[in-house]
DNA sequence: TTGTAGGCGTTATCAG
DNA sequence: CTGATAACGCCTACAA
């Protein structure tokens, strides 16, 4: 934890200059900016033009200094740019701003570590409240944050840490689905595409997966060929594929490994979708419903999610309620017969 | 402005209850958690061991009030789950992280009164800059942020105020280049697809782009069919290939336009690209890359663009440096013959 | 309704 | 190297 020494910079203007400027004293500014006050509306007129020529600006962070609350709430998250993240961080963000929160990221790699210094940089800054979106924070730091009167919001975790609350989506019912629905499509070889992130969630999707088919019969194989991402989908597809017994059914567990397996099936192996092969997703990405892809798959509900975060974080009770699991909804589009 | 008003929470531990535990002065926990500060070995660790067992943090809100930094740097953004944004934010965060900041992320609609909006909670939360992303602010807002000691970064925005830090793309030689990448490749009616944005950059694009083709000899046509984004792209293509006089050839201000005109013309009007289309993009998102598109494009130098805010976040004079245009480099993939 | 005094958690300054 | 003291900018009693 490395400080650099950097001069101070320019005072920005504070309370007192406006109290100056208008004449008033300083609780008088104070009172003019906080609502309900009891200010009469000349001396509340005088100040709000002095504030205004000035350029003053409450400043939150002595005024949380006061409160106990800061009004900022912590996002952890790893690799934002890919689209699933991007769109949930763009929803919570858009959801706390309209609560009056203001939300600080804080990008980590996703490992351990860095998950941990991010909830460290939570401390630090007083955050109401810290939502982690990707990594599991160790059970010790999580009690701290809680100690120190932080809510702290694990979303799609399943850890069995106490304390925390969680939100996360069913990974169970539309794996079982999922597998239902490549049966009634006539798949008779099926398979999983994972990636080696080791999720909870992700896990849990082809675990269940795997065992149902298993149970109706279906040949089943699994391939796990590298990050969540694109590129771990073409990876899966060029394995997958080139072998004899090519499966006719894919259930990926992330939509974005779906649109790698099925450009490859496409471009590289010419197979048609649905005829040749049925695709499943998870998470309903934008780029799922482009024309080119077309794809069916298990939406999560981010809005409820964000529903969820935002009545956590605005109750004033710090006992964590019951684990919230949210139902997807199957989105039908053209990559399975139907 | 409304102020909700709430209960105070619970304090969280400060450093006077760890100088207690630990039988030394507050000043003493100070300095054992400020680099370079002058304490004996055992004192601090003394102090971290009482610190680590009540779960102290230092409390950079407090110590921001005394230097007049907080480390924070706010973002303002419109429309972050696209995915430009999405990546410009990521190495963004990334970067101002690894310099010890923490960033801020104002979501804003992206219209004028919001980007207000956002740069006032900048300012209430001392941040020592901001970096606006999407919108342009107000003139006189400018102002206040820098009279407070706070820098303000516009990206790709042209915008004649005087004041904040200009970091921007090259928009013309891009926009010519495409038009001399069509020619050669024998288009003979190109188009331009854009945006009803009316963004600075990507008017600048269109305006150059058109310019240029009238010059080599093209027919030439615009687009602008609604928001930047992929559905426009679709409308875009249902629109203007549905004339008679079909373009050979487009320049999309934006990949996600382009990818959604590809997918239009290769599926609902039989097109082979390059064959009877060429197509350009601009920006080179990820999903530029994929095997489904494989879209000839401009990459935005994102890397370079966060080393301009890294720097400018970091240098100790407020004095605004000339504003930076870095140049675009064309991605050659295959949506363009050769 | 208004002003004064005290404190929030931290660090800089200055004696010791 | 250590501890007391005075800020930082703000809010909330309290008294006027």
């Amino acid at each position: 934890m490395s400080k650099v020494k950097t001069k101070p910079r320019k005072a920005s203007v504070s309370a007192d200059k406006v109290a100056e400027l208008a004449g008033v004293s300083r609780s008088a500014v104070s009172r003019a900016f906080t609502d309900g006050a009891s200010v009469s509306p000349e001396t509340r007129a005088k100040v709000l033009a002095a504030a205004d020529q000035l350029g003053y600006h409450v400043n939150h962070l002595a005024r949380g200094l006061l409160w106990h609350r800061t009004g900022i709430v912590c996002l952890i998250v790893a690799g934002m740019q890919a689209p699933f993240q991007a769109s949930i961080v763009e929803i919570i963000t858009r959801r706390l701003q309209a609560i009056g929160k203001v939300v600080m990221v804080l990008n980590t790699s996703g490992e351990a570590e860095g998950v941990e210094a991010a909830l460290r940089q939570t401390l630090n800054y007083r955050a109401d409240a810290t939502v982690v979106i990707s990594g599991t924070p160790p059970a010790s730091l999580v009690k701290t944050c809680l100690e120190n009167g932080q809510r702290v919001i694990l979303i799609n975790r399943a850890d069995p840490i106490k304390g925390p609350e969680f939100i996360s989506v069913e990974n169970r019912t539309p794996a079982l689905e999922a597998c239902l629905m490549l049966k009634r499509a006539g798949c008779r070889r099926v398979a999983v595409i994972n990636s080696t992130a080791g999720t909870p969630g992700l896990e849990m999707r082809e675990k269940t997966f795997v065992e149902a088919a298993a149970e109706h019969g279906l040949e089943v194989s699994v391939s796990r060929a590298g990050p969540t991402g694109y590129q771990t989908g073409v990876d899966s597809a060029r394995q997958v594929l080139a072998t004899s017994r090519r499966p006719d059914g894919v259930f990926c567990v992330t939509d974005l490994l779906a649109l790698g397996f099925m450009d490859t099936a496409r471009l590289e192996f010419r197979m048609n979708i649905p005829e040749d092969l049925c695709v499943i997703g998870f998470d309903d990405i934008p780029e799922a419903g482009w024309l080119g892809y077309e794809l069916t798959t298990f939406r999560q509900p981010l809005s409820e999610i964000a529903d969820h975060i935002v009545a956590i974080v605005e109750k004033e009770d710090a006992e964590p309620g019951q684990p919230v699991v949210l139902p997807t909804q199957v989105v039908w589009r053209k990559t399975v017969r139907p």
